[in-house]
RNA sequence: GGUCGCGUAGCUCAGCUGGAUAGAGCAUCUGCCUUCUAAGCAGACGGUCAUAGGUUCGAAUCCUAUCGCGAUCACCA
């Protein structure tokens, strides 16, 4: 069954053709606004480029067509250049049979062997995770959730940012204060565990900051003479140089955060394909800078440190390689690429989910990479997203005002409990299913939460208010599907096919809505934005809620449309539930 | 200062490649639980789309300038 708009299109292109000797490549289609009655509006005013006439003749002409030569259009009126068009009941009727019979309705199978590779998370092992990470996590997943659903084959990955120098600083201070800690021995979390030393090795360091200071060194020149700094520095080059006790160390402490990662990961409902680690691509990515100095796209300084220069492009100089030869992060940056390239051959396109602080950065690597002559550097896209910013402004681990991500996941689950618990609607359900059932209430408050903004902007998080449980949001989504099972499971539907020629206004608001669905799905993919999903979710979940507060389902005189409504009402479930999930929500049965 | 991004209701956000009288949620105020779950429904209130020009049948949307906010311009990642 084709869109209306599409049987539109085709009723008229010949017509236009015979009457006017044109071919119109286009009609701009919108839904009538509730104002004007009608279901369908072409924009007459587009077609004026190809046809001088006047606007509302011509939509006269166009409308009296339709009406008279097909089926599906039962009316029309005109306003100015807007040709409102009354679609059939009959054909919406059709159309939710079809969508009723349609296996994953809306999801696209993949065509080609092409896969999309989507970077994200990419921590750092020195601190736990946090809000930040949380948009990134939630992001990147919604997104690859999105294109695989639009008929992508998708990779998830991540990079690892497991080396340098703030490794080391964690390093050195669990050697110097650690005593032998273990995540078994003292029951913290191992990315904790080490992001506990992370801070302590601040602490220290700003302790021997002042105490050079006051014995009259400039401060410039303590930070770079403190002692700690300076055996940190050391521990790096050791580490570089494969110093086996330094390597050990290295190992045992990130198998602490991965642990710890793991955990919140899980927790998140997040997973990757493969893992990426920059200890891994450095070396590559000191071969290509070898070859760029060899092709003379790069160049040395006389200090021994190489650039590249893009200002003919617009951009800066941009550092390469340290004078003393160690790696910087676009150093690594290249190889990962490369490396990418080389593990899937059939990589076709390759999308990087990290802030939009760091535009620059993936601005000078794409450009690099095509000098480097790579043909796929066009094929690389930068998910650029905005910060998740505190009331008070950015969040600052020295002020405490981080918000934890395993802390913060702990919370909404526990806000959805004395929710739930105050409403006292779960009699009889198992504890152990009460605490599932709070956990998706929680995490999906959360996870609609940040993914129905644009991923392009900022977002305000105020812990104090916190997230929202009524109105736009997840579990006002889950609740509504809640309910929807609630129906069905009290009358299961029957008939897959239904034959009415009549519906009510509600009925035929939530058809059209249903038939949006796989054009969203295709609409988020192509801009990367989970947004749109939620969004459409949300009009959804409206009209939904607004045909059963008012229209009754169940125990009608007409068993017909009592059967089509169970339809209707179980297709929205369906596409509740599968548009959520994209947005890697779940949704309970009841609540 | 250069570059990039953002400015829509008191608050948080929608508004597709330009289309009709700019839409939601929260907050405030009215109604609605003897009928399928009230985390809901029905309604009211709320706007100089930052400002000024320009492009055209038509601009929140495109262009230019100005103002405001943010990011970035490290031998950090």
């Amino acid at each position: 069954m084709q869109a209306i708009t599409q049987q539109i299109s085709a009723a008229l292109e010949p017509y236009l053709k015979e009457t006017f000797g044109v071919t119109v490549p286009q009609f701009e289609f919108q839904s009538t606004r509730k104002e004007f009655e009608g279901d369908v509006t072409l924009v007459v005013f587009s077609l004026l480029r190809y046809i001088k006439t006047n606007p509302v003749s011509l939509s006269e002409q166009l409308g009296t067509y339709l009406k008279t030569q097909t089926d599906w259009v039962t009316d029309f009126n005109v306003v100015k250049g807007f040709l409102n068009l009354n679609i059939a009941d009959a054909y919406y009727v059709q159309a939710l049979n079809v969508i009723t019979q349609t296996p994953q309705y809306g999801h696209v199978s993949p065509t080609s062997n092409s896969v999309y590779l989507i970077e994200y998370s990419s921590p750092n092992t020195n601190k736990p995770l946090h809000l930040g990470h949380v948009r990134n996590n939630l992001l990147g997943y919604a997104v690859a959730q999105i294109l695989e659903a639009s008929g992508k084959r998708v990779l998830k990955t991540q990079i690892i940012n497991d080396r340098g120098i703030h490794i080391c600083k964690s390093m050195l201070a669990w050697k110097r204060f650690g005593n032998g800690e273990t995540p078994v021995s003292s029951g913290i979390k191992g990315d904790k565990l080490v992001g506990n030393y992370y801070v302590r090795f601040d602490q220290e360091y700003k302790k021997e900051i002042e105490a050079l200071v006051s014995n009259g060194m400039d401060l410039e020149e303590a930070k770079a003479k403190a002692p700690l700094f300076l055996e940190a520095q050391q521990m790096l080059r050791a580490w570089e140089a494969g110093d086996e006790e330094v390597v050990a160390l290295w190992k045992k402490m990130n198998d602490w955060v991965y642990q710890g990662f793991e955990t919140t990961y899980t927790q998140l409902g997040v997973s990757f394909d493969s893992y990426y680690y920059e200890s891994k691509t450095y070396l590559l990515g000191k071969e290509l800078i070898d070859q760029g100095l060899e092709q003379s796209i790069f160049y040395k300084k006389d200090d021994g440190s190489v650039w590249v220069d893009l200002t003919a492009d617009g951009l800066d100089e941009k550092l390469l390689l340290r004078s003393d030869g160690t790696a910087v992060y676009m150093t690594q940056d290249l190889g990962t690429a490369l490396q990418r390239f080389k593990d899937n051959p059939t990589l076709n396109g390759m999308v990087y989910t990290v802030g939009n602080e760091q535009d620059y950065h993936f601005k000078v690597l794409f450009l690099i990479l095509k000098k480097l002559g790579f043909a796929w550097a066009d094929a690389l896209y930068h998910l650029s997203y905005g910060m998740v910013d505190l009331p008070e402004g950015k969040m600052k681990s020295r002020e405490g005002t981080v918000v934890d991500a395993d802390d913060l996941m702990e919370e909404m689950t526990a806000t959805a409990a004395s929710l739930s618990e105050a409403l006292g609607k779960l009699e009889g359900m198992s504890e152990e299913n009460k605490q599932l059932l709070y956990k998706t209430i929680g995490l999906g408050a959360l996870k609609y939460f940040i993914l129905k903004v644009d991923p392009k902007k900022s977002i305000l998080f105020d812990p104090k208010t916190s997230v929202d449980f009524a109105g736009n949001t997840g579990p006002f989504i889950q609740y509504t599907y809640a309910r929807i099972q609630s129906i069905l499971r009290a009358k299961e539907t029957t008939e897959q096919t239904h034959k009415l020629t009549a519906l009510n206004p509600k009925e035929k608001e939530i058809i059209k809505q249903l038939l949006l669905y796989p054009e969203t799905i295709q609409q988020a993919a192509k801009q990367y934005s989970p947004a749109l999903i939620a969004n459409y979710t949300f009009e959804l979940v409206k009209l939904f809620n607004s045909f059963y507060q008012n229209t009754p389902i169940l125990g009608g005189d007409d068993p017909a449309i009592e059967a089509f409504r169970l339809s209707l009402c179980e297709q929205v479930g369906k596409v509740i539930q599968s548009s959520v999930g994209l947005l890697g929500m779940e949704v309970p049965e009841r609540m």
